[in-house]
RNA sequence: GGCUCCGUAGCUCAGUGGAUAGAGCGUCGGUUUCCUAAACCGUGCGUCGCAGGUUCGAUUCCUGCCGGGGCCA
């Protein structure tokens, strides 16, 4: 695998640490620690840091600051491209490199450009992440938002990562729901035909039903009045599943989100997957039959008590062709299994595992990322939601109402597992207080100064002194986009995505800061400028990357 | 009651077992004859909910408790 300019140096660095452990005779090659390099939170405290001292401690069986002087002792600087080592606090080692390095990751970057930050450090490992999958019931609300927000994100960043990432929206469109969906619609139509018929009583009553109704009288007239309830019935729920699968599509597609599988549940009733998947749990087994129902012995895996398959009707339970669905997968042959969940669904996880293991397979290859609630916040106030009245505020309203760059943004700032408040306001204000903004207008400033450039070009990068990026605000810049690999690689690993917009927001803030000190177009000095340029071109297309992969447009204008 | 997430600066939140715990906003004060001031610079701001434990070292891992949100019963 191709190392990148940083990996290779710490690579290096690693080395020599080892090598230094060696000479002074510390520990043996076995007993030697995994070497951890780190980049200080101070720059007072060097380029790159280790703790090599400290976690030598007890194998050398001497005080960290001793074991510390040994190693730089033995350490050797040329090699390592060091300028000067110290040793700080308990035992810390801190490398002050010869930073000439850096510069080498402008052409790479040029090079590499809407390339630049992939990596191969997922080898290919394939993972499907499904998410979204709300019920053909009614529009995505904010719920769903995030939950897409966070799944998409997390794709791009998997398969940047180097991962195989596999999209797919597991369509609920048999059981209960869309028996309501059904006979609601049907209520709906009758009412728009003028024929009197009562809503079920926990029917949908939402106004996009109603406007279903409408149109199916346009279109049909009472045609299907007069068909058998069979016929009726089949044709609604057909017509239902259809018609709010493509408004969540399109939805979907309009945020940015866009899915390889669309998995319907009723495939699964049938290819026969249903039956021969309790098959399979009866033989292993893990079910037994009890007051006429059928059920599964979770509790053997972890489970808090045994959930019912069959209930005692002959109908399954929601979880039945959950389970098979589950197993589909695996039979497709992924790795690694990640679900996006809301919230009100993490009492079901322990089930699902237990049943990943009754099947044989390890419950950690299936993985449940939980999505907690999002609160909306205009004028200060909390805005009520509430599912009864119909008046959720749907994704749309919200696109609608602040773009889809700010609610990509916002969605992936925090940490999915907590809260989170969105605050209107601040998502629409054009304000230095609104993040999404300050990091557009970073690519927007350097697009702007690269039209400006065109003067200073010279015809190839070969001939551009890149040694001239010297002042601290460079040096800053060029650490920076450096990282954005490994940032890369990090946040795929923890399935942690605001790291990649924590990451972002520094980028962003490390080129404003750097624009205010420093001019980069200065007819006086046309070397640096050229030079600067380049590095403005290396900024740019970090910063492009990055928003990609929270799915945020990047502007080359404001 | 069971499960789960959260508890870090006045507010909203970052923080892969490491150094003096960070950012934005808010406070206060500065910066533009100059590439977009949607920007920058400076300034204060903390019993990391509490108590134990593991560790050379805990905001981070474990246990218990307290407080808040959510789901289930």
């Amino acid at each position: 695998m191709k190392m990148t300019v940083v990996e290779q140096v710490k690579q290096q660095l690693k080395d020599e640490i080892i090598q230094a452990v060696l000479k002074a005779g510390l520990a043996t090659g076995e007993q030697i620690p995994d070497v951890v390099l780190e980049t200080p939170k101070d720059k007072a405290h060097g380029d790159f840091a280790t703790n090599m001292a400290m976690q030598l401690a007890r194998i050398a069986k001497q005080a960290p600051r001793k074991i510390a002087e040994a190693l730089v002792e033995n350490f050797d600087k040329k090699k390592g491209h060091i300028r000067e080592i110290e040793i700080a606090g308990p035992g810390f080692i801190n490398f002050f490199l010869d930073n000439s390095y850096l510069t080498r990751l402008i052409p790479t970057i040029l090079e590499e450009g809407d390339d630049y930050g992939q990596s191969t450090k997922g080898s290919g490992k394939k993972i499907q992440i499904e998410y979204v999958s709300a019920n053909p019931t009614g529009s995505l609300h904010l719920g769903h938002a995030r939950g897409a927000a966070v799944g998409d994100t997390l794709i791009r960043i998997l398969r940047k990562a180097g991962y195989e990432a596999s999209p797919e929206y597991y369509i609920n469109d048999a059981g209960n729901q869309i028996g309501n969906l059904t006979t609601s619609l049907e209520a709906r139509y009758f009412q728009a035909l003028g024929i009197e018929k009562e809503m079920p009583e926990d029917g949908y009553q939402g106004q996009d039903i109603v406007k279903l109704g409408q149109q199916l009288a346009e279109k049909y007239g009472d045609e299907y009045v007069h068909k058998s309830d069979k016929e009726r019935n089949q044709f609604l729920r057909n017509f239902g599943v259809e018609h709010l699968m493509a408004k969540i599509k399109k939805d979907l597609s309009d945020f940015g989100v866009h899915f390889d599988v669309w998995f319907s549940e009723t495939s699964l009733y049938e290819s026969g997957e249903i039956t021969s998947v309790l098959e399979k749990l009866k033989e292993r087994g893990h079910t037994y039959e009890q007051d006429g129902a059928l059920w599964f012995a979770s509790t053997k895996f972890g489970d808090d008590k045994d959930r019912v398959l069959i209930k005692s009707d002959g109908s399954y339970t929601y979880l039945t062709p959950d389970i098979a669905y589950h197993l589909n997968k695996f039979l497709r042959g992924f790795d690694q299994l990640i679900n996006v969940w809301g919230a009100d669904h993490h009492g079901y996880i322990p089930r699902m595992k237990a049943a990943m293991e009754a099947l044989g397979y390890d419950p950690n290859r299936l993985e449940v990322q939980i999505i907690q609630l999002v609160n909306l916040f205009k004028d200060g106030e909390k805005v009520k939601m509430s599912k009864r009245t119909g008046k959720a505020v749907t994704l749309r309203e919200l696109m609608e109402e602040v773009g889809t760059d700010a609610m990509r943004y916002f969605f992936a700032m925090r940490s999915s597992d907590s809260h989170l408040d969105f605050d209107i306001d601040l998502a629409v204000s054009r304000s230095n207080e609104n993040p999404v903004f300050y990091v557009q207008y970073a690519h927007a400033r350097i697009c702007s100064m690269l039209k400006r450039a065109e003067s200073y070009e010279t015809a190839s990068l070969e001939e551009v002194d890149l040694s001239l990026l010297t002042s601290e605000k460079e040096i800053d810049l060029l650490k920076k986009v450096g990282e954005f690999p490994e940032v890369i690689a990090d946040s795929a690993e923890q399935l942690a995505i605001q790291r990649m917009t924590t990451y972002l927001f520094d980028l962003a803030s490390t080129l404003h800061s750097f624009y205010n000190a420093e001019k980069v177009l200065d007819p006086e000095n046309k070397e640096l400028s050229r030079a600067r340029v380049a590095l403005m071109k290396a900024v740019k297309i970090t910063l492009k990357n990055a928003m990609d992969l929270i799915g945020v447009n990047a502007p080359v204008s404001m």
